[in-house]
RNA sequence: GGGGUCAUGGUGUAGCCUGGUCUAACACGCUGCCCUGUCAAGGCAGAGACCGCGGGUUCAAAUCCCGUUGACCCCGCCA
């Protein structure tokens, strides 16, 4: 027997007792003729102590380094008075030792296994053993554990079954790009890894299934982020005979629990929902951090019969003249110039603003007439020392700029400091509903769909597909939370004829609607109940509990920005035997 | 595809702008000794990098220039 006890389940009430650990030994220091070693597993620490009288042990502990493993037989005792060390949960005991067993040896580590180290992310990769055995990262991984057996336990008591659905499958000309995988038996071809299982998890209410759910994982061949691997996990869900409400209710009953359960936080349910249109005119994003207050606003009216060129003609020819007001005594000339320089490069034409001082200063303040002016004051509620900045374009244009200058001074520590924006809450979640069902795409010159080419129009709205396809909403949610997005889903189309005049709009013949979606439509025309779902980015989920910035810190074993693993050094090349099996020729330079 | 930041002993950094004083510094770690109920220990001694790689400028380059590779961040992309 290695271990009949944990290290972190060591108390003073087993003061007395023999205990068998196992674990790794840390922070070793010899001291006064006594070797003391903090003995690490998963659930703690403790302190070990080796006298001299214990020979055995005593000159076990002497030849011990850092991170060897080693089982110690020994006797709880609680601590002699005056030396616990608050900074450990086990603080109030030590185990003295009998017997300290060797279990295997260890080189000289790459880097500290402690929490405070930061060496760069390719060692932490490429030895990534070592690094998971931080405290920090063990308790990333448990959390997310955590997380997922309570999407478990919550999935099953509400009548959900757990099914897999293929990672070897067909390719379809979704969003991303595919990864592919040749298939040796069938020369040519190749299999799809699924970027969503999408089509199945459909496929399965056509079943009758009713209720579905999978921790599954996706796979997408774009480009990375901090956010964003190759291989995600969603908690991926499928509901028959459901509303847009009954899909919500089931997530935010899931996600209370998760928060309970995970931080000890009780969340009010149900989340507030804004739709879309209203969600991107007050904050110009789909989804916004609403941990803070600061939202924009329409001055349009204010400018409508302006001489101002710029502000009043755009607002006669039916665009909006949008402000962001913030406190911004501290802000400098030339940082409203970078800032300027920030959203001229998201596509705006300029930034105007205006700095509320006594008298107003402003590059375009001559071009206001003073009616204009008390408007401005009256309609955003002005404090001196204020500066407005102000979005000017058609539809949701001057709301985008404006949110994007939003998300930076929220951001950037620089601003939020400067602007004394800190957050009113630490838990922001928002349903954001009815998307568009469709947007236009300039490269394609073609309708695509918004999201998802699945997704159920508004009931009443479908006359629009004819003559107005752009205002066509749809039953699309996003879940955001913190200004992340954490889950998107929809209502879908269970009526094939629907599909298919969907799918005609965006293009698509019957030949290769058939080709791409034929699997799907089939399946529609046999009985498909109404049904709809979502997925949850389990990723994002747990970094976002756990406060870390990157996914990568709650994967075991993530990926690099360029897609690689350090440690196995995937991807990797081939033996030649193995490529012609596959009838794959290479057209690789070097 | 584009923009940006970074690359110095095992780890993390400083030095680089203003080239020579860098035979490269500091902290942690490592080795040895001393002391010590210690756990952010203390003292002494020591080993360890030619500054990612390639080229150039110069009497002289970690330091300037060009290229390249890699890591990270962002835009595009990601239904």
């Amino acid at each position: 027997m290695y271990r009949d006890h944990s290290c972190g389940g060591l108390t003073a009430d087993l003061a007395g007792r023999s205990v068998i650990l196992a674990g790794w030994v840390h922070a070793k220091r010899d001291h006064g003729g006594v070797y003391f070693f903090n003995l690490r597993d998963r659930t703690g620490v403790v302190q070990v102590v080796a006298h001299p009288e214990q020979a055995e042990a005593f000159q076990a502990a002497q030849g011990l380094g850092l991170e060897f493993v080693v089982a110690v037989s020994g006797t709880v005792e609680r601590r002699p008075e005056g030396t616990e060390n608050p900074k450990l949960a086990t603080g109030a005991v030590e185990v003295r030792a009998s017997r300290i067993t060797l279990l295997n040896a260890c080189k000289a580590l790459p880097f500290m296994v402690e929490d405070d180290v930061n060496a760069n992310e390719e060692t932490r990769l490429k030895y990534r053993y070592l690094d998971l055995r931080r405290p920090r990262m063990l308790g990333n991984l448990s959390l997310r554990h955590a997380v997922s057996m309570a999407a478990r336990r919550v999935l099953d008591a509400e009548g959900f079954l757990e099914i897999e659905t293929p990672i070897l499958t067909k390719a379809t000309p979704e969003g991303a790009r595919d990864y592919l995988v040749p298939s040796r038996l069938t020369p040519g071809t190749f299999y799809a890894l699924p970027q969503s299982p999408q089509i199945f998890k459909q496929i399965l209410m056509v079943s009758g299934l009713e209720r579905y759910f999978q921790l599954a994982r996706a796979f997408r061949d774009e480009d990375l982020r901090a956010d964003r691997q190759p291989e995600h996990t969603q908690i991926d869900i499928e509901m028959s005979f459901v509303e847009e409400s009954d899909v919500h209710a089931v997530v935010e009953k899931m996600l209370k629990t998760v928060f309970r359960e995970t931080l000890g936080v009780d969340l009010a349910t149900p989340f507030p929902r804004m739709d879309y249109a209203e969600v991107m005119r007050r904050y110009g994003s789909d989804k916004p951090d609403l941990r803070y207050d600061l939202a924009l606003s329409d001055c349009s009216e204010v400018f409508r019969q302006s001489k101002f060129k710029v502000f009043g003609e755009t607002v006669r020819s039916g665009g909006r003249v949008t402000a962001l007001t913030v406190e911004g005594t501290g802000v400098t000339r030339s940082e409203i110039d970078r800032l300027t320089d920030f959203i001229k490069a998201q596509g705006a034409k300029g930034l105007p603003w205006v700095r509320w001082n006594d008298p107003p200063e402003s590059p375009i303040l001559k071009f206001f007439s003073p009616e204009e002016v008390d408007g401005l004051r009256r309609s955003l509620g002005i404090a001196k020392g204020n500066i407005t900045f102000f979005g000017v374009g058609e539809g949701y244009a001057p709301s985008v700029h404006l949110g994007t200058l939003r998300k930076e001074f929220l951001t950037n520590p620089d601003f939020s400091e400067k602007l004394g924006l800190r957050p009113a809450k630490p838990w922001a979640f928002l349903w954001v509903t009815h998307f568009p069902l469709l947007e236009w795409s300039p490269e394609e010159n073609r309708w695509t769909f918004a999201h998802n080419p699945f997704t159920a129009p508004i009931e009443g709205e479908l006359p629009k597909l004819d003559t107005d396809p752009g205002q066509v909403r749809s039953h699309q949610y996003d879940l955001v939370l913190n200004g992340v997005e954490l889950a998107s889903g929809s209502i879908r189309n269970h009526r094939g004829d629907i599909q298919r005049k969907i799918l005609s709009l965006m293009g698509y013949d019957p030949r290769e609607m058939d080709r791409q979606f034929g699997l799907l439509l089939n399946a529609l025309d046999f009985g498909a109940p109404p049904h709809g779902g979502i997925a949850l980015g389990l990723d994002r989920l747990v970094a976002i509990l756990r406060g870390e910035d990157s996914i990568r810190d709650v994967i075991a074993f993530p990926k690099t920005a360029k897609g690689t693993c350090p440690l196995s050094e995937a991807p990797s090349t081939v033996n030649p035997k193995q490529l012609k099996e596959l009838h794959i020729k290479l057209d690789v330079a070097g």
